[in-house]
RNA sequence: GGCGGCAUAGCCAAGUGGCCUAAGGCGACGGAUUGCAAAUCCGUUAUCCCCGGUUCGAGUCCGGGUGCCGCCUCCA
């Protein structure tokens, strides 16, 4: 029972150990808020909430930090080269960049909300820290491990014999590939900006280095991770996109300016993908939240469908997966309404405690699923188990209620099921009532009536040889 | 050109060399049940991308194809 992750620095799965006992610390990168966030982004902060979720069930204290990059980050268009992100989408809206990143960030917010993500410790944005990056900056100079040109500032990668050791990437093969414009003023093409100059910038501070600089995209997460949460973390996440030049960069300008271990772990989510290739605008499969709730789907069935893949696997999106995602929901929340008449005693007779075992094996499948690098589809069929158990009567009610607290549990790391307990006023009551005595009286054209009069207002009848079941739609 | 990942049923997706004659979810089809419907129950639905190799034994390891995905200076 112990907890096991895969770590894209030794590119091996290791047995989880923090650095202070029960107390984990973890970094994950968040958005960057030019733009409305779309289902991909999703699932790797889902993961950062899974993972977190996990670790509170295990016993841990998370203390959970998630950026929103709010300035610095470059396109690398070729032909807007250069252009801040923000910048970029402000002068094509024509309007502030700081609007702007407020606008997605409350977007951002209140998609997390929908999607049952729990709040973190802290979310900084990187215009808070400006100051403490700069200084870093400084100081990195000082070591010798940057050098100024003008107003910018680099980072020489030659100095750090480590760069490379995260993404496998090898100094000297980077050159090759280059996407970008040589940029003369750097030593080595593979140094990176931790400080950039430019008037025309709309985002612009002042500092030693000028009076129109603005920090480099990797600085952020180095001076908030280690300002709240120190200078070794336990963990570091992000998208696979990330590892490099993002996380490769992190590690070489942290751990050159502290002279520690940045972070133990560094966990990567592969890309969703959508109809079995990548997303793009010119396939118009890019989906946001409201795209999802606009077909009809709920934003937990969203994150069960973004979830319900190991995020080291590439998954992939279809709207027949947002169906699936529907069905299998439904199933499962009707396990627990059934579960829950089972635990009052409603079931028959049998012994309380038959079943037990059954519920303990699907606690097992489940935590021993989550226990191997947070693999969910090992792990849900602990959850699934439970429902033909329940069907075919094999469930006591110490075992229903067994059941029903494993669920919670679940539902505590997965956050997929609905756990409220469904009521239904009187008025309804009385309808099914009517309803019973017509059919009774064979009267089948006003029972029909009823029943459709029901379902227009959400919910769904079902006749058993043990009477009525009504459930929400 | 360099680095990394993936390829399992109609769809999604586990599978950590030997109870894999391959989990789980969704769907489809046949049957039972039902006033109808829904739900439920029973049954059916996989030459594990291709070709070689290692091994007593490979979906699982190795090599080569093919296809897809990510990164290579700032996209989760």
């Amino acid at each position: 029972m112990t907890l096991k992750v895969y770590n894209t620095l030794t590119r091996a799965k290791e047995t989880f150990k923090p650095l202070q006992e029960g107390e984990v610390r973890m970094y994950n990168c968040g958005p960057t808020v030019y733009n409305i966030q779309h289902i991909g982004n999703f699932r790797a902060f889902l993961f950062a909430d899974l993972l977190r979720r996990w670790l509170e069930a295990s016993g841990y204290a998370v203390r959970q930090v998630m950026n929103i990059t709010d300035v610095g980050h470059l396109t690398d268009d070729e032909h807007d080269e250069g252009e801040d992100k923000i910048e970029a989408m402000a002068r094509r809206s024509g309007k502030d960049p700081w609007a702007i990143s407020r606008q997605y960030t409350d977007k951002f917010l209140e998609d997390m909300g929908q999607l049952g993500v729990r709040e973190p410790e802290a979310r900084p944005r990187a215009t808070d820290y400006v100051e403490p990056m700069a200084k870093m900056v400084e100081e990195l100079i000082e070591k010798d491990f940057a050098y100024q040109v003008g107003g910018n500032v680099y980072f020489d990668v030659t100095r750090f014999e480590n760069y490379g050791k995260l993404s496998g990437n090898r100094q000297e093969d980077l050159e090759a590939g280059a996407r970008i414009a040589i940029n003369d003023e750097k030593r080595n093409p593979a140094d990176f900006a931790l400080w950039k100059s430019d008037p025309a910038h709309l985002m612009k501070w002042e500092t030693s280095f000028g009076p129109d600089g603005f920090p480099g995209w990797h600085a952020e997460c180095t001076v908030m991770a280690i300002e709240l949460l120190g200078e070794s973390i336990d963990i570091h996440t992000g998208g696979e996109d990330n590892i490099f030049p993002h996380h490769e960069c992190e590690i070489a300008q942290s751990e050159a300016w502290t002279g520690k271990p940045f972070a133990t772990y560094w966990m990567h989510t592969k890309f969703l993908q959508v109809d079995g290739g990548k997303m793009s605008k010119s396939l118009g499969n890019v989906y946001t939240l409201d795209d999802v709730l606009g077909r009809g789907f709920t934003a937990r069935q969203l994150r069960f469908a973004l979830l319900r893949g190991h995020y080291r696997q590439p998954l992939n999106f279809t709207w027949d997966t947002m169906v699936a995602a529907r069905s299998a929901l439904e199933g499962l929340d009707d396990t627990v309404q059934r579960l829950r008449e089972l635990a009052e005693g409603k079931g028959g007779d049998l012994a309380p405690e038959d079943g037990s075992e059954l519920v303990a094996q699907a606690r097992a499948t489940f935590t021993q699923g989550l226990d191997d690098d947070l693999n969910v589809p090992r792990a849900l069929p602990g959850l699934f188990a439970l429902r033909p158990a329940v069907l075919e009567h094999r469930l006591g009610s110490r075992a229903a209620a067994e059941a029903l607290d494993f669920l919670c549990l679940a539902n505590e790391v997965l956050g997929v099921l609905d756990m409220d307990e469904c009521f239904i006023d009187e008025q309804v009551e009385e309808l099914i009532e009517a309803r019973q005595q017509a059919r009774a009286a064979q009267d089948f054209a006003e029972a029909d009536r009823i029943r459709g009069e029901l379902e227009a207002c959400g919910i769904v009848l079902e006749d058993g040889p043990e009477g009525v079941r009504w459930r929400r739609c």
